[in-house]
DNA sequence: TAAAAGCAAGAGCAGTGCTCTCGTTGTTGG
DNA sequence: CCAACAACGAGAGCACTGCTCTTGCTTTTA
């Protein structure tokens, strides 16, 4: 791809790599609020003002440590799938792996996930850089239910007469192998699995949800359910 | 209750309203993070050590914005509720009018919103002070489902085993009235509501959701039903 | 009415993000 | 080969922050 042409350009990516790394460190022993240029600066010994050259500001060191953190928890949710896929394992247990692989790379990363996933810190709309990465988890979750309704098709409700066109756009946009009646219900899980992670990594469960790793099986089954990756539920009026 | 006991304790009152007035407006102008005690001080006119006569550290004034806007919100849901019992509204459209109520509360406060459900920004555990009007939405929910559970009862599959514990806990903590079946549920309909409600605010829905009302109704119509708040769905496989 | 407690203001400390300047050191074109 | 150039590191400095301490003044209390 690109050779690396000299010293001084070998330089550059250690030292970027080495004030990432020192950043990172710093946010996941404090958070974000608390990271500071000059802390990360007077670790790796040099003057702050010399750390100016590699990022021009403390949110563009931010923003980096974003795009870092959301490869993370993709690369985490990609390596779930693949592995439940070599395993050729059903397509709901492909669904529950994904999500506790995210939920665990949150509680191993509270601080990183508070950085993508919290309120967002530096500008108000996130850098063109980071839709990508951030979208990648996302894609996860539209394959496993795409493959899903491929194989053996999806337990759905008729798509609701309001949702027609924005269903039709989502479909165009970002999920062209599924059906128009899972894209709405797949978005809304998906904000609801970040639900879920969010109430007990931020400290929302504290005092009301003890047994958590239950707790979410159950929960992420059942969101499972409103994509039709399971038959619906026998119930009875108590 | 207590007595204004003279004109020190009526200009205490007074000017500890004046700081938090002003700190919501910075809040709700430039968020959290731009939040400073001088800029506020500077504000009222007053030397920025004076402040500190009214509340010790900048993570007090933060915690009390926080109690406010759990207050707030609270607030709002639990005036929702009352309309909708009033109007002998059906179990369900409760449901849904004390969600959009939440909505359009966050969707009109988005930085107080931040700073109860997004990232956690003061020490990492919630002051006691906060637990209390933190969990006035929740009981809000739950009342609404009692409600239903005792005047329709809920369409609801059993419990499941691994729950059994947890749920009898939970219902004798904090939600007497309510069935052991849907106190899981429940508490987990509360955090995806966030969920959702958190991706909107926090920016995690551009490019992806544009109907955002009917999108946010549909979702929150489907979290009903994993409630037993409406009968179980006709579904097709596709 | 005198002592005590509450209060506002100013100076000051340590820390922050960021800018500018000034030597130094690698890179590169003639 | 070496001169021009660009990249770099360090230091000083600016404006800002949260917070503390001291010094006077005012209100409350005994």
């Amino acid at each position: 791809m690109s050779a690396i042409r000299g010293a001084r350009e070998r330089a550059r990516i250690e030292v970027t790599a080495a004030i990432k790394d020192e950043a990172r460190k710093q946010l996941a022993a404090e958070g974000a609020a608390k990271l500071s240029l000059r802390a990360v600066a007077r670790e790796l010994g040099m003057a702050s003002s010399a750390l100016y050259r590699y990022f021009p500001s403390r949110d563009e060191l931010l923003t980096a440590l974003i795009v870092d953190a959301y490869d993370s928890v993709g690369e985490s949710a990609e390596a779930a799938h693949r592995a439940a896929r070599a395993d050729a394992a059903p397509h709901i247990t492909r669904w529950t792996v994904v999500a506790h692989a995210v939920r665990d790379w949150a509680l191993a990363h509270p601080h990183e996930y508070a950085l993508i996933y919290g309120s967002p810190v530096p500008g108000y709309s996130a850098p063109q850089a980071t839709i990508g990465p951030a979208s990648r988890v996302g894609l996860v979750l539209i394959a496993v239910v795409g493959e899903a309704y491929r194989t053996d098709g999806l337990a759905l409700p008729p798509l609701a007469d309001e949702l027609r066109a924005e269903a039709g756009r989502m479909v165009a946009e970002f999920a062209p192998d599924l059906p128009q009646e899972v894209v709405a219900p797949l978005i809304a899980a998906w904000s609801q699995l970040f639900g879920l992670i969010s109430f007990e990594i931020f400290g929302q469960f504290n005092r009301v949800v003890e047994a958590r790793e239950v707790f979410f099986r159950e929960a992420v089954t059942e969101l499972a359910r409103t994509l039709g990756l399971l038959g619906p539920r026998s119930s009875r009026r108590g």
